[in-house]
DNA sequence: GATGAATGAGTTTTCATTCAT
DNA sequence: CATGAATGAAAACTCATTCAT
């Protein structure tokens, strides 16, 4: 036999080829329209194949909401450390939010979108790896100075909703993720109205 | 004879019995994974039965989002009847959205929720028949009076992520619904920093 | 209420226009793929309705046979009225079959086309309906003065069969029917080499 | 470990079980009234794992077609080999397709019972199969020495409906197929009046 | 006579999953 | 590691038929 084989597949890189058609898949049609055999067809595989990797779809899904919010608490981690003015913390942690969820692939916007559902086999644990990121926007919330009847948490939700929402609407020609994001910032801190009594 | 026949149908109401039973089933468990059968049993008829008064699933999917727009519309138009004031206006179409998302019950949630995506069968329409609602809203922020270089467009669609994510993280506990709208529209309006320089 | 009814349809051709809308659909899609709803669509009622004329669609099948049958022979029985020769009347008897089978609507090519099958509900019935009429043509061959060894009921049948093939292969420019009979009776009476020893 | 195992599939010839389950309800039922359920029970198998072999329904019908087809030309082809003259060569097409139709096996037979309908979902396809057949027989008039004014076409297909249209009549006390393509050939050559003027 | 509404058994097809090789 | 082959349950949808009105 000769030194190599000409389809011989990167060792390691295939488990990551699955991970990704199935986010691909999971945010073009949703978790149960999407099937395993075309997550494998996309990967490039044999549907048997992905069990291999994986136990189960559920499993899957569960594999790309980590994978998504890993990402995302990585790069919003790394964006704030240095920083220490809480307003300027919260402009680049919403930066970066709409960043990756606007141009960083298919893996957070899966997270945001195939939101769990009670009736899914991994509803809590789900719910759970997305609350602990988002208690990071807690904490930037947190450290503000604001009128003291202010409620924290629905401003927290309603930043969140605003971003989150953005990738039912944002269109490649739309203004670049980081201005939405320091637009939505701007509206937050001084109002529509400024200069109002 | 006794009191009721079993066979009597009662016979307008069934055809809205199936609309109920898929926004339903279509909130709580996402448009592919809701089976006619369950649609079905929860209506209290045989899955054949829901093929009379709806050719398909999708039709149905279609049924439930006009509905949930045609009340909203209906709901958000009645309110705003009679007032003049641009930003009460506004309050009180969020007021009303806000009302009857979160406790209007399964269709306009659904309409939310059940976010069209470019693979299902009858996109174009579905996204259509939103966009004609959430043009209200354009108008309304037309009327507002802003600081000219402010962009309407990522406002309204600011304010409409922030409501439409609500259903995520609304609990019965939680403020009222229009108290919610409220703050938003005073954030919205004021800023978080009322007396910033 | 005023004189007549805009819609009033003719009392009894109601159960003709069910026949007919059966014999087109059966021998467009075959009896199992032809579905009462659209007979009943094609002749311009309700499904529930053609059950008012027929009792099953078996019994619809059963009644274009009928009718089929019931016309050929007719035509048949008139065209051999008077005649003698027992070779013009084997040949007018196929003229009038060619003529009835590719010119005289749907019913009698259903008889040809949707040909019994044994696990047919009707089997028995059908076969002898059909077998009463290619009777016709054992007491015509039987007329006719053949070679002693002349295996009749071969002939009738290689007969009948290149006959009944025809409307696979018809098309609106071929030769007229009568003449293709009458070039199967002329090949048939004297064969392709009328000069060989 | 007893002699054999209950799951071993005996690797390759499902599909042909597959394939001559499908010929035998095609020809018995029909296309349509023969279910995919009823296929699989013949075959030794589940609905499901038909569909590992074949797409779809309809091309199990393509696939049997083109079984049928291929049968009957090799055979054909085998049996004019090393023949020349012309008759011997027409009487020995008719003879090796009466043998096939007749007691080949259901594949042929399906072929020319199952006859494609405009409203079938592959017709174009099966057509063009059939004539690819037919074609041979098209060589086969053309090599006879005729009158000059006899219309091959038409005996052509006066001959292939009679032999075509004996699966209807033929039972198993008949005369061997050789004899009556024999037969037909006789009478299709010298007539039915041999010595008339 | 006709129909609107419903039924239940049936249809083809899809799918997540398994497992021997 | 990967796959070819299979499975069985479930999916959406169709259909002949019924029956009260």
């Amino acid at each position: 036999m000769p030194a190599s084989e000409p389809l011989a597949p990167r060792p390691e890189n295939r488990r990551q080829r699955v991970l990704e058609a199935a986010a691909s898949r999971f945010l073009r049609h949703g978790y149960s329209a999407a099937s395993m055999r075309d997550i494998a067809a996309d990967a490039g595989m044999q549907v048997g194949s992905i069990y291999y990797h994986f136990p189960s779809k559920a499993d899957l899904l569960t594999a790309v909401h980590q994978e998504g919010l890993r990402r995302i608490k990585t790069a919003v981690t790394e964006a704030l450390s240095g920083r220490q003015d809480p307003w300027e913390r919260l402009e680049w942690a919403c930066i970066t939010h709409m960043e990756v969820l606007l141009h960083g692939g298919d893996f957070f916007q899966t997270v945001m979108r195939e939101l769990p559902r009670e009736t899914d086999p991994d509803w809590k644990h789900l719910v759970a790896l997305r609350d602990d990121y988002e208690a990071i926007f807690t904490g930037l919330l947190d450290a503000l100075t604001l009128p003291a009847d202010m409620d924290r948490r629905k401003v927290r939700l309603m930043l969140l909703g605003a971003m989150n929402y953005s990738p039912m609407w944002y269109r490649s020609g739309d203004d670049a993720p980081a201005n939405i994001a320091r637009n939505f910032i701007e509206v937050l801190r001084r109002g529509l109205e400024p200069g109002a009594p």
